[in-house]
Parts: structure tokens; C-alpha cells; sequence
DNA sequence: AGCACGCCGACT
DNA sequence: GTCGGCGTGCTC
């Protein structure tokens, strides 16, 4: 009602309803402003543009979010100041996306903006404009879904249905990639669905391991059947978001991906792009049904109409968020295919606690493969090692036998807890372990003969001088990669070693007979799969203490376990009990079941979703106070928080809720940061220069459940 | 964030 | 009487 200007010309729309691109909570809502003349044609929904704020003359960045006839203000609208492209790079969809997942999060919908939208990028926008129409896109194959039971894979993609996963194990070959279209520069359309022209060379089509042998290129199980699903939602005009945890599951789904969708149609997200890459996928992948492949920024990506979001090894840590508001891309999926009635698959080889509650709710369907194809696998908890070296490198005698055998004729993979060579040192005269004078971080040995070195901030320690005792000689603790690659060279003569850890990245080792030692999550792909699986140090890695380690170990286990060969076996060491059962018998999602059942008698997440609230005393607690019946089981603190970066007198309170209080509280403790931020002047006088924020929230964040892991460095 | 508004103490 | 301290609230 407020804007009385003159009449609108050609009924074009003259409000621009905006989204500030700001922080502060306080301005976490929708403002209204005129649009001026010059600028009907351009302001547009998703523009970026600038807009005036009243105070202090600022202008400030901001993206359009609709153009309604009337605003809602009742007042005079100040005018947009400018619209600073003319492309739109908010898409309606991902507005709506990020509104919820900051509500989920009591965040601030800009934050979410910074992850979904790439900063900009003039020349690609320009090209992006420039662009010719686009041939007729070539026709897409409709694969079946292999390795699962009378389709009920396509039955969920069609229903736009939901589904846990279990994942197909050992790599399998696919034929020889969709050779790209050579689109002539320039002329027009082309039949749709003609045969494509020989492959034109230049496109993107990466190198396949173990091409030469067969014309087909060997990937994950998993990646198959993500490229299948993506090609059948392709088919049917809408588009696919497969979400991977890292760089190298990345490159085996493009690979899987490639053997069945055009390469035109694939559009690839990753860490590593610039921005400028980052801002031309954003806007191909908008632009038409195409194939997003990518890591956990894909889950942002723009999509007209999106059929089908896929997440590969959803307990993975790579998908907790490092940047406000720290929204796990599981729980971004989880309300965007929501909100879209896209299909969701949550795939995965060992089952996240997280997802085996969302199959207890009904909310997902278990699906399993079709007379699941599982990885052999031994356990070796009560035979004693072997003599000599296979004692030393802590192998039993039965996996010993077997990874000899297997090392004659193909790789062998032996996974361990840690890279470097030891991992730790202790002082050799009374056994207090050595630590950082620096940090006091655990010092170790990166190579047999190196330097002690701190494992946490990497200072060399020259001139140990035990603290305890005074002496000055050091003993090494435990074995990493290096020094069981070093064993294992000894006990296995002639025969070719890799090492893959943290400090030396290997992708992928051909089928020649080897012994790969890789710590956990390293290990490297290899065409067929290897013949043996060894997983060391078992017990040591299920010695930490935390919510996760159990689900954790499970899955890095099993995605070692899934590098096996059909028919080759798998040998875990040192372990017996529930979780060998569970590996045994390929049932991962059991252990993830008691263990929900645990944290439901404790009320620990996932259970029950959990804020953490950190600041001073008084607005830790009257944020606690505000927050009412909402929660469940006793509020955990306020303790005092200490630590160099945080302010003296900080405490932390964690607060346990349900999932069904999760709007509410995530409401009642954005509006207390509200209050706390534009009420917060009490700065004291002279000495502290700025007076930090005095209410922070952090909404199911699990750090203060999990012991930081000394053993990374 | 910045900036205006407004309600009490010390001053010409 | 007025000036200005900074606590409080607002930004279309």
C-alpha cells in the first residue's frame, strides 16, 4: 500500500523484494524496494543489485527474490540503486533452500547464500550471455538399474521416493565412455536423437583406469549405480545432483558417469575449480536438466526441476560444514528434496547412525542389492601371529598366508590407522610420551630415520630433554604407514610396495602384483579390485573415545573392505565381537541400530538434536531460560569454556530437544541473538578493545561429543 | 555494522 | 535553561 508513484508502465512489476547480503541477524528478512524506471527490465528475480540503507547512507549488496506488484511496506520505498548484473544467479528454488536451512540452523539465510551462490564473475557472466542457443541435446540411454532387486531403484526414482542405500560392493567395469558431440560452432539446431559424431577429443573425458585392457573402465559399485540413476532422470528431463565426500570418489563418479551421460550434460563441482569455474557451473547447471556431480557445495546447485539428489557415504566427514551455518549436506538434502519432491538416495556401504533413524521412522526405505554380491571377510581375533616379520608388521598367520598368496598375482591392500613411520615417541628411560614444547602436541617420526617432529604443529624438536626425568632419548610408539611398509618389504622380497597416506596421495595402482599400504580413507583404486584386504589396527582406532568412532571405524573399514575383487577376501585383524559380526555378515546397518537405541536411553544425538550455546554466564542462561520446556533430558553446563581465542569468562551449555521442537528452538534462540546483538554495548571500559558477541549458537554441532584425533596430523 | 533518537548529569 | 554522555532501536 505504501508506494503511491506513478503508474506502473506495462504492467511491469515495480517493487523489488530483497535479500540483504549481510550477517546480521537482525537483517535476516525480506525488504522491499521501488524499482526505478531505468531498471524494470533488468530487476529481475535473482539479480544481484545494490540497494540503499537508511543509515549511514550505505548501499548494500543484495539479491532479488521476487517482484510482487505491491509491497508490504507501509511506508516510502526507498529506490534500488543499481542492478549490478543483469544475469540471475539466485534461482527461486535455491532462495527457498536457503531460508529453511538457515531456520533449521537459527542462521542467518545470507550465510547459506555464500555456500550456494559463487562470488561473481564478470567474464563468465558475459560469456554466459553471449551464449548461442544450444543444439538439440543428444538423446539419453534409460540403463537399468543394475545389482538391486526388480527395480525397485527405478521404482523410487519415478516415485520421487526415499531411500538408504546399501551400496553395490567390489568395483565393476562399464563400457567405454559416451563419446563427446561435436557441436558445429555456430550453425543451428541439430536433430535431436541423430547419431552422435565420432568423439571429438577436446571435451573433458578423463582418463578411465584400466581402459586399455578392455575398452571399459573399472569404478565403484556405487558409482555405477549413481550413474544409472542420474542417466534415467536425465532421460526424463529432469535433473540429477550426486554429492560425493572428496576429490577422489569425484573422479570415479565422473568416470561411471561419462560411460552413460553426454558429456555436455555433466556439470562438475568441486573444491578445487576457481571461482570463475565455480561461477559457470553454477550457471550451466541452472540453465537445463544436466547432470551435477560434485562435493558438498553441489547440493546448492541450481536446478529448474530436480529429480533426483543422491549423497554418497553420508557419515563422512567432509559433509559437516565448516562455515556458518554449519549445515550437514545430509540435512540440507534431507529439506531440499523435501521441498522439491525430488528423489532422495542415501547411499552408502556401512549405515550412518543419523540415516538408520530415518529408516526406523519409516521416513527412508532400506534398500539392499540384489543377492547382495558382499566382500569375504575373515576375522582374526583369537589366532596368534605369526613368527618373525609377519609378528612384527602384526599379522596373523591365516591373513599372512593368504595376502602372499594373493601379492603373487595382484595387489594386496593393507589399511592402517596412521601415516609417517612411527607414531609417536616416548621417552626411553621412564616412558612419559614426548611432546611439543611448542604446543605440546605428540611428537613423532614422519620417515624411519627423520627428525622427531610435532604432529600437530609440524616444529621440528631438536635436543629432546624428557621433562619428567631429564633424559635425552627418545623410543618409538606405534607404526604408521612408512614403518609398516618398511616390515612388510622385508617379509615380502621382490615384491612392488606403495605407500598411500596423508603425506603422499595416490589415486590408483594397476593390477600388477603389490602390497599398497594405505591409512584409512587413502586407500587407492585399483582396476578389478584388490585381491586381499588387510585392516590392521583395528583396536586402536575404536580406542578413542567419542559418539562416532564406532560408526566411524565401521565405515572406513568397509569402504576398504568394498576395494576387494569379487571372490577375493578380507582379513580384519585384531577384532571380534558386534562389529566383526556385523562385517561378516555385511549387516552394517545393525551396529548403527544399537547404537541409536544407546543414544535414545541417553538422549544423545542423533536421537534428539542438540544447540550448543557458548558466551557469558548471564546470556548462556537466559538463552536457556527462553528456550522453556523445549528440552529433553538435563541441560548440560554452562561450564567455562577456556581456550586461547575465546574470552575470559565464556561458558558453553548444550541443550538436548527433539526433532519435533527443531523449529521452535532454532525461532526462540534466533531471537535472543537478535536481542543479545543489537543490545550488546556494554563494552567496559579501556582495556578490551572489542566486546565479543555475547550469545553464539551452533545447532547440532558435535565436536563437544568427539575427542580430536591424535593421530592426524 | 553504523547511525539517529532520547533521556539524565554538569555546565554557562 | 542547554550540551552531550551513551544506552536503545532501526535499517524497506
Amino acid at each position: 500500500m505504501g508506494s503511491d508513484g506513478p503508474d506502473t508502465p506495462n504492467g511491469a512489476h515495480r517493487v523489488a523484494r530483497v535479500v540483504l547480503d549481510s550477517p546480521l541477524p537482525q537483517l535476516d528478512r525480506l525488504f522491499d524496494y521501488r524499482i526505478p524506471d531505468a531498471l524494470v527490465d533488468s530487476c529481475l528475480p535473482g539479480v544481484r543489485v545494490r540497494v540503499p540503507l537508511r543509515t549511514g547512507n550505505r548501499i548494500a549488496d543484495a539479491y532479488v527474490v521476487e517482484t510482487p506488484d505491491e509491497g508490504s511496506f507501509p511506508g516510502d520505498l526507498s529506490a534500488v540503486a543499481e542492478v549490478v548484473s543483469p544475469v540471475p544467479v539466485l534461482a527461486p528454488e535455491v532462495w527457498r533452500l536457503a531460508r529453511a536451512v538457515a531456520d533449521r540452523a537459527a542462521g542467518v539465510a545470507s550465510d547459506v547464500l555464500r555456500l550456494a551462490v559463487p562470488p561473481r564473475q564478470v567474464r563468465v557472466e558475459k560469456a554466459f550471455l553471449a551464449r548461442t542457443a544450444d543444439a538439440a541435446p543428444p538423446a539419453v540411454a534409460v540403463p537399468a538399474v543394475t545389482g538391486y532387486p526388480d527395480g525397485v531403484v527405478e521404482r523410487i526414482l519415478e516415485d520421487c521416493g526415499r531411500a538408504a542405500l546399501v551400496a553395490v560392493a567390489h568395483p565393476v567395469r562399464l563400457p567405454a565412455p559416451v563419446p563427446a558431440v561435436a557441436v558445429p560452432a555456430g550453425v543451428g539446431s541439430q536433430p535431436a536423437g541423430s547419431a552422435p559424431a565420432p568423439a571429438a577429443a577436446g571435451t573433458t573425458a578423463p582418463d578411465p583406469v584400466g581402459t586399455a585392457e578392455h575398452g571399459g573402465s573399472w569404478v565403484p559399485g556405487w558409482a555405477r549405480t549413481f550413474a544409472e540413476a542420474a542417466a534415467r532422470t536425465l532421460a526424463a528431463e529432469h535433473t540429477a545432483i550426486l554429492v560425493v565426500p572428496d576429490f577422489r570418489d569425484l573422479g570415479e563418479l565422473e568416470r561411471a558417469v561419462h560411460a552413460m551421460v553426454p558429456p555436455e550434460r555433466v556439470v562438475r563441482f568441486d573444491a578445487k575449480q576457481t571461482n570463475g569455474q565455480r561461477a559457470k557451473s553454477a550457471l550451466l547447471a541452472g540453465s537445463g536438466p544436466v547432470v551435477v556431480i560434485g562435493n558438498r557445495a553441489a547440493v546448492y546447485a541450481p536446478a529448474a526441476d530436480l529429480g533426483l539428489l543422491a549423497i554418497w557415504d553420508d557419515g563422512d566427514p567432509s559433509f559437516m560444514e565448516p562455515r556458518a551455518p554449519y549445515v550437514h549436506t545430509r540435512d540440507v538434502a534431507l529439506i531440499r528434496t523435501v521441498q522439491s519432491g525430488a528423489a532422495l538416495l542415501l547411499a552408502a556401504h556401512a549405515r550412518s547412525t543419523d540415516v538408520q533413524r530415518l529408516v526406523e521412522l519409516g521416513w527412508l526405505e532400506d534398500v539392499r542389492p540384489h543377492r547382495a554380491v558382499v566382500p569375504r571377510v575373515v576375522p582374526t581375533a583369537q589366532q596368534t601371529s605369526a613368527e618373525g616379520y609377519a609378528a612384527q608388521a602384526r599379522i596373523p598367520s591365516s591373513a599372512w598366508r593368504a595376502a602372499r598368496e594373493a601379492s603373487r598375482t595382484g595387489p594386496v591392500l593393507v589399511q592402517v590407522a596412521s601415516p609417517g613411520f612411527a607414531t609417536g615417541l616416548a621417552c626411553a628411560e621412564c616412558g612419559e610420551r614426548a611432546r611439543c614444547r611448542r604446543c605440546g602436541g605428540p611428537l613423532g617420526n614422519a620417515t624411519s630415520g627423520g627428525a622427531p617432529q610435532c604432529r600437530w604443529c609440524g616444529a621440528l624438536a631438536a635436543g629432546f630433554r624428557c621433562t619428567t626425568c631429564g633424559n635425552g632419548t627418545l623410543r618409538q610408539v606405534g607404526n604408521g604407514a612408512q614403518r609398516t611398509a618398511e616390515e612388510l618389504g622385508r617379509a615380502f622380497p621382490g615384491t612392488r610396495i606403495v605407500v598411500a597416506d596423508g603425506l603422499r596421495q595416490v589415486d590408483e595402482v594397476d593390477g600388477r602384483p603389490a602390497v599398497v599400504v594405505a591409512t584409512r580413507g587413502a586407500e587407492p583404486a585399483t582396476p578389478g579390485g584388490y585381491a586381499c584386504v588387510l585392516l590392521l589396527d583395528g583396536e586402536r582406532m575404536l580406542a578413542r573415545e567419542g559418539l562416532r568412532v564406532a560408526e566411524d571405524v565401521l565405515r572406513i573399514w568397509a569402504n576398504a573392505a568394498a576395494r576387494t575383487a569379487a571372490g577375493g577376501a578380507v582379513y580384519l585383524v585384531g577384532i571380534g565381537g558386534r562389529l566383526a559380526t556385523a562385517m561378516v555378515t555385511w549387516r552394517l546397518d545393525l551396529p548403527a541400530s544399537e547404537e541409536l537405541a544407546d543414544r535414545r536411553v541417553l538422549h544423545f544425538p542423533p536421537a534428539v538434536r542438540v544447540a550448543t550455546l557458548t558466551g557469558t554466564e548471564q546470556a548462556v542462561t537466559a538463552a536457556v531460560e527462553a528456550l522453556g520446556d523445549a528440552p529433553v533430558g538435563p541441560v548440560l553446563g554452562p561450564v567455562p569454556v577456556e581456550g586461547a581465542k575465546t574470552a575470559p569468562g565464556t561458558v558453553r551449555a548444550i541443550v538436548r530437544f527433539p526433532y519435533a521442537h527443531g523449529n521452535e528452538v532454532a525461532a526462540t534462540l534466533k531471537a535472543e541473538m537478535i536481542r543479545r546483538s543489537s543490545t550488546r554495548r556494554a563494552v567496559p571500559r579501556g582495556s578490551r578493545r572489542r566486546a565479543a558477541p555475547t550469545l553464539r549458537v551452533r545447532l547440532d554441532d558435535l565436536e563437544p561429543f568427539t575427542e580430536p584425533r591424535p593421530d592426524w596430523p
